[in-house]
RNA sequence: GGCGGCGUGGCCGAGUGGUUUAGGCAGGGGCCUGCAAAGCCCCGUACCCGGGUUCGAUUCCCGGCGCCGCCUCCA
């Protein structure tokens, strides 16, 4: 079973399941102002590999995450352009999925909207002021964090310290600076909400409560997001299930940052790059094999040089599963199944341990690469049923990382089939200045020339 | 100020109290090849500094130095 590291205790723990064989997972989705950066990228492939490994050892999976479709910064960009919220918020919906598509990540079961949950939030919120623990000030509703039991918990702080280190404003109104707003009253041009306490809309820190406990139910598995939502956001959605006395996330877990130069990248430094740039450049198999080849609570460095690299290494996967004409992508194969399609049990045993011991996709990697070596010696000895099996286990591997395979044969046009005709024939008769002026014809268009025991072969 | 993390060979980036090595990329040498490409083999004597514990520390402890993050509705 899978042990990852529990913000919550600082511990890497097992993960321990409400119920058996069924996993149900939360992760915190990006707020659709914006084209997506590495960072969303990274937490998203990050999750995306904890669910299809979770799949992949034999559970059912349960994968929410959702939209942040009303924010400040959409109104204010909406303001700015004169459009709509909605109409912002769809737009960098769109290109979000698009990313998400392109990276390979596996589309969530269940992908809520705040501006669908707004009724269930209003309530909720109404239950926290009933109960004393929420209080109504001029511009909104705060949460009263001094009685919750435990807050600090994810930031690892008592609330003494929190309180001296508060960076927030002074708001005479709140009753201490550390209270955060469930709901924000309405100002003019502002899209709103009606509620008995004012129309408006809800705070960031209500939607995922409200959500999460709405299609995952009390006591769900697992809930994650970048680190930096660790605190104040997680810690603000877990005070407001502690109020209300209903059971929250059992496991906690967060992804470290993209570096730029060995700063955190984000928008307020100036430094990101956006995820549709680098797609747009690079392989997007590319950034997922940069994000599995670090820990994922490690900073990463994402820059033209890395990403250069795995570009690199993925051709020799890629190489790998064109010699053996390995299938593309195994990923719908779980660990029950692999060995049924020809993996190797002992290579298979040694991902699952790597895996299972908080997610050490390096080490993982390393043994897959370790079996391409393999696979290619036992290829160029001749043993071909060895280097399938061998091959296969990187394949099944592979896709359970969703990192599909290259190396698919290419259309290749009669023009250029002619030329690899007349440069085998060129070999045969060893008319070799013949031969290399052709490849050098080939490569120049665009092909890459491998010349083989049964003859020239070509791709990309 | 409080809390936390990091410092590994040319680069990225794992890991471990001690035998033989993470892995990838780049580089050098060799094998294979008509020549290449791909592939295979070998190589460069890595663990910020100073103490301590230990038979032995890159790995544990203490102290430095350097870097970074969170404490703001930043993934």
């Amino acid at each position: 079973m899978l042990s990852l590291h529990d913000t919550a205790t600082g511990r890497v723990e097992a993960l321990e399941l409400r119920d058996p064989g069924r996993v149900s997972m939360y992760v915190c989705g990006p707020t659709v102002y914006d084209v997506p950066h590495l960072g969303h990228g990274r937490f998203s492939l990050v999750f995306d590999v904890i669910r299809r490994y979770l799949e992949f050892s034999g559970l059912e999976v349960r994968y929410c995450s959702n939209i942040t479709d009303i924010d400040d910064k959409i109104i204010q960009k909406a303001a700015a352009e004169g459009r709509t919220q909605a109409e912002v918020a769809d737009q960098f919906e769109a290109v979000w999925w698009e990313a998400m598509d392109a990276l390979g990540v596996k589309r969530p079961d269940d992908t809520p909207h705040a501006t669908d949950w707004v009724p269930q939030m209003v309530e909720l919120v109404a239950d926290l002021v009933a109960r004393g623990a929420a209080y109504e000030t001029s511009d909104g509703v705060y949460l009263s964090v001094e009685g919750v039991e435990g807050y600090g918990l994810l930031g690892h702080q008592s609330l003494d310290s929190l309180r001296s280190g508060a960076r927030v404003e002074i708001d005479e109104e709140k009753r201490s600076p550390l209270d955060f707003a469930v709901w924000k009253k309405v100002k003019p041009g502002e899209p709103s909400w009606e509620a008995p306490f004012g129309a408006g809309r809800p705070g960031w820190h209500t939607e995922c409560v409200v959500m999460s406990l709405g299609l995952l139910g009390e006591g769900f598995d697992l809930h994650g997001g970048g680190a930096d939502l660790a605190f104040p956001h997680h810690e603000n959605e877990r005070a407001q299930a502690v109020v209300l006395g209903r059971a929250f996330a059992r496991h906690w877990v967060h992804n470290g940052w993209v570096v730029v130069e060995g700063e955190k990248m984000s928008k307020s430094l100036g430094n990101f790059t956006s995820l549709t740039d680098l797609l747009a450049r690079a392989d997007a198999r590319a950034y997922r094999l940069l994000v599995l080849r670090a820990h994922y609570r490690s900073p990463i460095e994402v820059n033209g040089d890395s990403v250069g690299q795995a570009v690199e290494s993925l051709e020799r996967l890629d190489n790998l599963a064109r010699r053996l004409g390995l299938p593309a992508d195994l990923a719908g194969v779980d660990s029950a199944g692999a060995v049924a399609a020809g993996a190797d049990p002992d290579a298979l045993a040694a991902f699952v341990e790597a895996m299972d011991e908080d997610l050490q996709t390096a080490r993982a990697l390393a043994g897959i690469f370790d079996l391409v070596t393999r696979a290619n010696i036992a290829a160029d000895a001749g043993e071909e049923a060895e280097a399938t099996r061998v091959g296969t286990t990187v394949a099944v591997l592979c896709g359970a990382l969703g990192l599909p395979l290259g190396g698919a044969p290419d259309d290749i046009d009669p023009e250029t089939a002619a030329l690899v005709a007349e440069r085998n024939e060129a070999r045969t008769s060893r008319d070799f200045p013949r031969a290399d002026a052709i490849r050098v014809e080939l490569e120049a268009r665009g092909w890459i020339v491998m010349d083989g025991p049964e003859g020239t072969a070509i791709h990309r």
